[in-house]
DNA sequence: TAGATTGTTAATCGATTAACAATC
DNA sequence: TAGATTGTTAATCGATTAACAATC
């Protein structure tokens, strides 16, 4: 049974990492045109927007299978559910958030990062301050966010561990301190975690190859920007 | 006048943008051996450390100009000084944050991001709760952070840029409303800001080539992470 | 039909890896 | 000297761009 080229292409399997990359950002700009009544699109239109070769529009969407028409371009709606079929919104995923102090769930929460992404996040576990609800959180919003109800024993990551495992919850953002992202990265691979976002600024290394670690450096990227603006500055003088 | 290989190499105009992304890891990775009194590594250790092939850590530090000694590997401090440099980590450079509440400047102080990589973080500037120093956003940890010692009567982004271009500050960190993004990017730019850290959720796009844009989408790193488990579970089943 | 625009193939470009002479 | 490890060159791999036939 030989497949076609386009049905290759059309299973994800194939998809190549470059790709997968941008899906997200071919999704917020879809997403921004649907949000503005623009219904029709091309690889030229898309490509000025997010500063792609209209090339490299059609290669990237060709893997994704026939979801543009000839002579006409793409129906931005047909592609925005394509895309999002390709990343998983519909699976509905949930999420936590671990962290220290309430500062950091808050930001992610004002950010709406889950609420309009389709990932439901549902509890928030802190280290000083107790656990929330999401809508707890906002409520405690702008003032003092301590919700110290019963004492404290445990790590937040331990807590969270065990919400994970008996909620099937797929997604962990991780803010702890650098000293326990080694042992709740392992705490939370071991209660069926599928992916965390690691924003401790110690990487995780997970040998597993079922669970997707995202390690975010701020210190990094802070570094990258240095990085470029000594560079521009270097290269301007010379020739 | 002839330049040979290795001068040309030297010249940080030649770096590739590949390796120039790896420069923030490699530094970190020195620092964390400096911390652990390990002063001798090579090509080996680093990329078994870094997930890399020790191929590619010559190939990259080779960019650098000869810092490495045959039969012996790499003098730690020494390597971690010219990453440094090749950064502009001597360069001192002065950051400041732009965001609608404390949270998220409390969040990155809280972190050290700036105080660990010798970036001067000198003020923070809010929509909602005033401006603080780093020292005064400190001291209202835990508790209500709101200091309106004076009616607020532009945005955050405006005082920013002000005070930008009197005190020359080179980074600004933004958080601002996607609302603002466009215009207080023009007024940062205009102000003489050379690097912003955007975080605002609305991509920048900067013609002016002097000035160094990061666009960090929180809601495109969730929909990353979504769709490397999406890709995980399809893969498995088949074959 | 003429104009527009896709999807795909081929060409180019850049980044990674392998191999190895140089040498500490 | 023997062993280790660099820095560089060449080979491979993957990603981007260009070109164009297919066709709406």
């Amino acid at each position: 049974m030989q497949k076609t080229n386009s049905e290759n292409k059309q299973n994800s399997k194939h998809l190549p990492p470059s790709v997968k990359e941008r899906l997200p950002k071919y999704y917020r700009t879809l997403r921004a045109l649907i949000g503005t009544d623009i219904l029709r699109t091309s690889s030229g239109e898309l490509g000025k927007i997010m500063k792609l070769t209209p090339s490299q529009v059609r290669q990237d969407f060709s893997y994704l299978g026939g979801v543009g028409h000839q002579g006409y371009g793409y129906n931005v709606k047909d592609l925005y559910s394509v895309i999002g079929n390709a990343i998983g919104i519909p699976l509905n995923y949930s999420a936590i958030i671990v962290c220290r102090k309430t500062d950091f769930a808050s930001v992610l929460s004002t950010d709406q990062c889950f609420s309009t992404r389709g990932v439901n996040l549902k509890m928030i576990f802190t280290d000083k301050c107790g656990d929330f609800t999401p809508s707890e959180l906002m409520k405690f919003e702008d003032s003092k966010k301590e919700k110290l109800t019963e004492q404290i024993t445990n790590q937040a990551y331990l807590r969270a561990a065990d919400y994970c495992r008996r909620t099937g919850t797929e997604i962990v953002v991780l803010a702890c301190d650098k000293d326990e992202t080694d042992i709740a990265a392992i705490a939370l691979a071991d209660a069926g975690v599928r992916g965390i976002w690691n924003f401790s600024g110690k990487d995780i290394e997970i040998k597993d190859k079922n669970i997707s670690v995202l390690n975010l450096n701020l210190h990094d990227i802070l570094l990258g920007i240095c990085s470029e603006i000594t560079n521009i500055r270097q290269n301007l003088p010379n020739e």
